[in-house]
Order: structure tokens, then C-alpha cells, then sequence
RNA sequence: GAGGGCGUAGCUCAGUUGGUUAGAGCGUCAGUUUGUGGCACUGAAGGCCGGGGGUUCGAGACCCCUCGCUCUCCCCA
């Protein structure tokens, strides 16, 4: 086997059918973000690495895909290069010899695109991005390397009324994809409050990284690691309490009250979770469930978290969202509130293929094959052909004059529906032979008759 | 970052305790069949058995290294 040809790891090729699937995917999220008023936007591949350092954590610092500067190799560098080498060896970054990344998330990028456009955007912004990512992670099954996000984000607003919105475009969206999802949401309010019960803010990151895991590795083990942080007894008996909680929403938010009391930071989390629970617009599209553990990874939300689970299917979080108070001010302009969500079109399309529910209708090709059984008879074909173009009708003409055998197996391979067939006879006669590769009927009409033939 | 599994024809995979010329199905091409496909039959092409080293009289198989793919954990969509 020489030369063998590869993909980097982690990155696919998609072929017709798949591209058609993924394509049904994007344009009924891309139409359900216009419907609430979105607007596209697309920022390039490449940020600035400065632009996505340090924003996704210690972890997501490591998975950004940087792009090594071009001259390394100039002579009259060399030293310079040698001695930045050398702390990239040690772990450090510097611009000699990487100053550029591959896109992380959507989120980032746009924060950076409103800093820069503040002063012309009207406000509050509304925008949706589909646009992939790269992230260099170990790739397993549901997690790439290159993947697609489509995210939908509102800036410069701090009304709740966009979180209903949200709730409502996912809700809406998964409905027309047919796809039963779990809507869950928490606010990082109560767990901000939960933290301060719990010795201060200061504790909220492992609290919330600890917390997050209790569904994978058990009470036990989520009491265990908090030990481990130097969480007193006391302290880890009040989260325990608060990760017992169970029953419908409404019992839910009940025992939270109970176990917050007075604490002002988690009661108005909860009030602006009642309130996203009690207005929320499609009630019998998705069920909105409220999940405490709920804590997700990115640390700079602050308000209202939303998470997406695809029902009867194993795979992690299909989408994901929430509310952030200050995403621009890290590119100087503060004061900046948003709220965003995103889907996860690479695990939404794992999930709709292993439930069998993509449509029928998602795959179009070729609705009509022209025979070519000679260099006459294709030059009629040729310009009946067109003719049906300009109809709309997606046609091919057979590439070359072969037998009828190879002719018909092309058709089926490729699932046309209909041939026609213009030979010796049917180009004297001013005729042509349709027939259904399906049916295997087949009928004779004039060449004139083609042009009111419907396909 | 940690740990499993797998690399044999274009694809999916067989290949016995190590044994002589490495197989099947699908696909491709040709023919049965120069104007009617799917089916069937016949035939052909197609392999440094991922790469390198070692053990052995002998390695696709055993050992070591290496590269690639895949899955799990961490983290995430």
C-alpha cells in the first residue's frame, strides 16, 4: 500500500447524501433563527491567538489549534527563533513562532466582533453564526476535531424576555427536526449562592466543576472530590442536601427556597429561572426541566444555563447555552450583556441518524437521465436537456455513447427517476421514449410534449 | 494528559498450536447480451499482510519499537 491517502484525525469528508442530511439540519436552525429576528454573521477560521487565550479555562487553553508563523526559517532570524523556541519548549507562547489560532467556539469571536463594532451595531444585537470549530481533543465517538456550531446570541440586552425567546427557538427548532430533546436549565446564581453558603465565591468553580460530574461518578465521589478542596464537613453536608433535591420543577425550586433561605444572590436566581419556567412560549414543544446539578464548563456565564439532551438516544449534550454579564469587556467594552445558545450539528446529526429521523425528502439529485446513444441523438438529447433546465428540472445527458446496459445501471447507482431515450428511430421520428426506472414503465411521446412533462 | 482494542485487495472481513503458491463476500472491469437495467452465470484485474527491527530452518501470525485508526476516562458540542 503506497502513498496511502488520510484526513487528519478527527476531521471527516462528508459525501452527497451526508452533505444533504447536514444541510436539512443547518437551514431548519438557520430558518428558525431569522424567524425570531436573527442576524447571520461569519468571522474567519483564524483569530488572533491573543483573542482566545485565556478565555476557555486552563483545559481549553490547551485545545486551541495554533498555526506556526511562516519565516521560521529565515537565516536571519535564527537566533531570534531559536530563543523563542526554546519557550515554547517550556511551555510558554510567544508571537515568534505562533501568533495566530484556529477558532475555538463562536462565542469569542463574536464578543470580539461587537467590541469591535460597538459604536454601529444597534442594540440590542441579534446574530446567529454556523460555522465550524476546531478544537485539538482527543476525538472519540460524538467528539471531532473540526465540528460545526450554530450559535444564536443576543447582546446588549437584560431582559428575560430573551431567554424565553431562546428556550422557545431551541423548542422549536428540535420540533421540526422531530427530534424529542430535554430542555435543562439552571442559573448560575443559585449556584453562586449555594457558594456563598459554602464558605464564598471563591469556592463556586470547584463546587460547580464537582457538582457537574454527580450523574457520571456518584454522590460518594462528588463528596469525596469536594473534601479533597478543602470543603468543611458542614459545608459538604448543605451541597448534598442541595443535590438531593428531587421531584417536578415546582417540588425542586420548593426544597431549593428552603435549603437558600435568605440568600439574595440564589433567590434571584430563582426568580428568573420561575420566571423563563412560568412564560416560556412552547410549553408542548419541549420539556423544560430544571436541573440544580447543571453547571457547565465555560466560566463566564452568570445567569440563566441551558443544556439540550436528545431523549431515547446515547449521547452528550446536543446544545448548550446561557447568559454572561460581561463577555466584552476582556476586549475593552464593558458593560456589554448577552445571552446565547448554541447546537451541536455534528451530535444532532449522530442523533437523528441513529434514530432513524431524517426524512425521505432530504436527498435530491438527478430527476432525469438523457440516454446517449450516439453523436446525433445526443445533440437532440443535448438540447431537450436544456430545455428542462430552464424548467428547474435537474437533468444529465450520459457522458458518453455506451451500451443501454451501463447507461441504466448509472441511473439507478445514482437514483434517477426517469430516462429518456432518443436513439436511430425515436431522431427521425421527432420522438423520445420516457420511462420510470422505478416503475419500469415506459411511454413514447413527441419531443414537442417533453416541454409540459412534469417530473 | 491516562488507559484499552484494531491495522490483511478499493470496501467489510476470514486466515487453525508459526509451515510451502495469502482467501471470501461486496465493488470494479470484460463477456453471455451492438435498443431496455435491477437477477443469474463465466472470467479478469487488484496485496511490500501499516512501517522498521528481532526470535526461528521458516513469520500475516510470536517479541520489541514506531506510525495510523478507534474506543473509554479527563474535558467538552
Amino acid at each position: 500500500m503506497s502513498n496511502k491517502a488520510g484526513i487528519p484525525q478527527g476531521t471527516r469528508d462528508f459525501n452527497a447524501v451526508t452533505v444533504q442530511k447536514r444541510n436539512y439540519i443547518f437551514n431548519t436552525i438557520r430558518s428558525v433563527f431569522e424567524l425570531y429576528g436573527f442576524q447571520p454573521l461569519e468571522t474567519p477560521a483564524m483569530e488572533n491567538l491573543d483573542t482566545l487565550m485565556g478565555k476557555y479555562g486552563e483545559e481549553g487553553d490547551k485545545l486551541i489549534f495554533k498555526i506556526l508563523n511562516n519565516g521560521l526559517d529565515n537565516p536571519a532570524k535564527q537566533a531570534q527563533v531559536t530563543a523563542d523556541f526554546q519557550k515554547v519548549l517550556e511551555g510558554k507562547n510567544t508571537k515568534g513562532i505562533t501568533e495566530r489560532a484556529l477558532r475555538y467556539d463562536l462565542t469569542i469571536p463574536f464578543a470580539r466582533y461587537v467590541a469591535m463594532n460597538y459604536g454601529q451595531l444597534t442594540l440590542p444585537y441579534k446574530r446567529y453564526q454556523i460555522q465550524p470549530v476546531w478544537r485539538a481533543d482527543r476525538p472519540q465517538k460524538g467528539r471531532y476535531r473540526e465540528f460545526y456550531q450554530c450559535d444564536a446570541d443576543v447582546v446588549g440586552s437584560q431582559s428575560l424576555l430573551n431567554e424565553l425567546e431562546l428556550t422557545s427557538i431551541y423548542a422549536t427548532a428540535f420540533e421540526k427536526l422531530n427530534l424529542p430533546v430535554e430542555i435543562r436549565i439552571n442559573n448560575r446564581k443559585i449556584l453562586a449562592g449555594l457558594a456563598e453558603l459554602c464558605g464564598g465565591l471563591q469556592v463556586m468553580v470547584p463546587i460547580t466543576v464537582a457538582i457537574d460530574k454527580l450523574d457520571k461518578i456518584g454522590l460518594e465521589k462528588v463528596k469525596e472530590e469536594l473534601a479533597a478542596r478543602e470543603i468543611s464537613t458542614e459545608q459538604i453536608a448543605i451541597i448534598e442536601k442541595y443535590l438531593s433535591i428531587d421531584g417536578s420543577n415546582a417540588e425542586r425550586i420548593d426544597q431549593l427556597k428552603k435549603l437558600m433561605q435568605e440568600n439574595a444572590t440564589a433567590l434571584k436566581g430563582i426568580e428568573e429561572l420561575e420566571y423563563i419556567l412560568e412564560n416560556h412560549p412552547n410549553k408542548n414543544r419541549a420539556e423544560v426541566i430544571v436541573d440544580f446539578t447543571l453547571a457547565r464548563g465555560l466560566n463566564y456565564y452568570t445567569g440563566t444555563i441551558f443544556e439540550i439532551k436528545a431523549i431515547g438516544a446515547q449521547m452528550g449534550s446536543i446544545g448548550g447555552g446561557g447568559r454572561y454579564d460581561d463577555l466584552t469587556g476582556l476586549f475593552g467594552v464593558p458593560n456589554v450583556p448577552g445571552v446565547g445558545i448554541s447546537f451541536g450539528v455534528d451530535r444532532i446529526y449522530d442523533v437523528l441518524e441513529e434514530l432513524q429521523l431524517f426524512p425521505e425528502a432530504v436527498q435530491k439529485g438527478t430527476k432525469v437521465l438523457f440516454f446517449n446513444l450516439g453523436a446525433a441523438e445526443s445533440k437532440k438529447a443535448f438540447e431537450l436537456m436544456q430545455d428542462l433546465r430552464d424548467r428547474g428540472i435537474a437533468c444529465e445527458l450520459y457522458h458518453e455513447a455506451a451500451k443501454f446496459d451501463k447507461q441504466f445501471k448509472y441511473a439507478e447507482k445514482k437514483q434517477v427517476p426517469h430516462v429518456i431515450i432518443i436513439g436511430n428511430t425515436e431522431l427521425t421520428e421527432g420522438t423520445c421514449i420516457l420511462k420510470n426506472i422505478i416503475s419500469g414503465g415506459q411511454k413514447t411521446i413527441s419531443q414537442t410534449e417533453l416541454a409540459s412533462q412534469l417530473f
